[in-house]
DNA sequence: ACAAAAGTGTTCAATTTACACCCATGG
DNA sequence: CCATGGGTGTAAATTGAACACTTTTGT
């Protein structure tokens, strides 16, 4: 019954690992160290092996490939891509995974990793290997949308953040200006999106902010909308 | 380079068809003739095959186990699951995608199914097979999600619906009630979402009501909430 | 005339937006 | 005391919810 001539292929779990830094949406990206695509730009993955599930291979990747497994403060199923030309080694299936890490202070090229870094979105796309600029696309019009519905902001900041930072990763993400007071309030009367510290962060120059984690809501309610008058 | 001894696996293609029947959700599963799971209910689906992208199995499937290739509206790439112990066969990875179909006049047994019938979603949550129960519980939350901010519920209905018809589909897949009067309006105020016919349907009593097709919007803006009081 | 479903107008409340204004800190 | 970012108050505009009422058909 095992073996009754379907096709076997082999299946890779990509990783689109997003985070805000000098004001841009950046993706994490290595450079390919063998053929095919080798010296171009890729998303960080690799094959699935036997007896894993398809999170923990995800996570698994994130350890091995970028050092970022314990910053990753989000991590959810994007979608799979199967063309069957899309890899020139054979059949090979990819379920992409979404990540958001904070911005960190180093870049991660991290331990195994032949060459981890930092690229923004928008010069990226178009650029990387395999069908990696379609996972992209794909990957930030989910975050995108993600904004308006989940908490997912919270997870491009650090464990502490101010209102200013949350803003910030709104306005980068979205590509929009948000007035900060009208901001403060909706975040502030939403239920469960963030808890108050009681600490606050010195700006180089200005008051104080206070620091916030993030609360135990996953769903926003009411959602957050981008501008209608756009799209 | 093309057997690196990574795992090989098989992956199938299942598919959750939701449409509307007699005031409820219902999807459609069939008898399963084979072990495992035999005479259980599952998803329709099957294996991929070479040269096969995902969406065309999706839809050779859709032609295949049911009678529906015609006549489903909408199909989009639901989620994969990939468990290691999902499949008793040994593994294997399913893409999982989500059809709409409107309300069939005849059950949708058909040509090659085994025995393909609509069951309400509510009653057969929990008892179809393989992980099957999971797909479905995720497919209902991606298809009350997708009411809010697409033109999805268009695909619930023919070719051609009413306000009235179209306000249905929410209020059973919402299970909430909405009011008529409000929901014209708010229809017919969002750009693109619907185009009148201009002709007319009569109900077996009472003033007949303006037939409509589906306008070339995709997204709803500004979107349809569901009541925020709940969830 | 009546029942039933479609659709319009109107009112009141809730939310959103814009922006004046105050607060707390470092230089 | 000034610059800078954090945060509150408030009035106008917009949107949403509720519902009285009119329209159009079949019986």
């Amino acid at each position: 019954m095992i073996d009754r001539g379907h096709l076997q292929l082999r299946l890779t779990v990509d990783l689109a690992i997003l985070t805000v830094r000098d004001s841009r949406l950046h993706i994490l990206v290595i450079e390919r160290a063998n053929q095919p695509y080798r010296g171009q730009d890729a998303l960080p993955g690799g094959f699935l092996r036997p007896g894993e599930g398809l999170r923990d291979a995800a996570e698994r990747e994130l350890a091995e490939e970028t050092s970022l497994d314990g910053k990753v403060l989000h991590l959810e199923q994007l979608a799979t891509y199967g063309a069957p030309d899309r890899d020139p080694r054979g059949r090979v299936v990819s379920v992409a995974y979404l990540a958001i890490a904070p911005d960190l202070p180093v870049p991660a090229a991290g331990s195994d990793a032949r060459s981890a870094r930092w690229a923004p979105a928008d010069d990226i796309r178009g650029a990387l290997a395999f069908d990696h600029s379609q996972i992209l696309d794909d990957a930030v019009e989910r975050a995108r949308a993600s904004l308006e519905l989940t908490t997912l902001a919270t997870a491009f900041c650090g464990h502490e953040f101010t209102i200013g930072d949350l803003r910030h990763v709104y306005e980068v993400v979205w590509s929009v200006p948000l007035d900060p007071r009208n901001f403060s309030r909706k975040v502030a009367n939403t239920e469960g999106f963030v808890q108050p510290t009681g600490t606050k962060r010195l700006p180089e120059t200005g008051r104080p902010a206070a620091l916030y984690r993030r609360g135990p809501a996953h769903t926003l309610n009411p959602p957050l909308l981008r501008n209608a008058t756009a799209s």
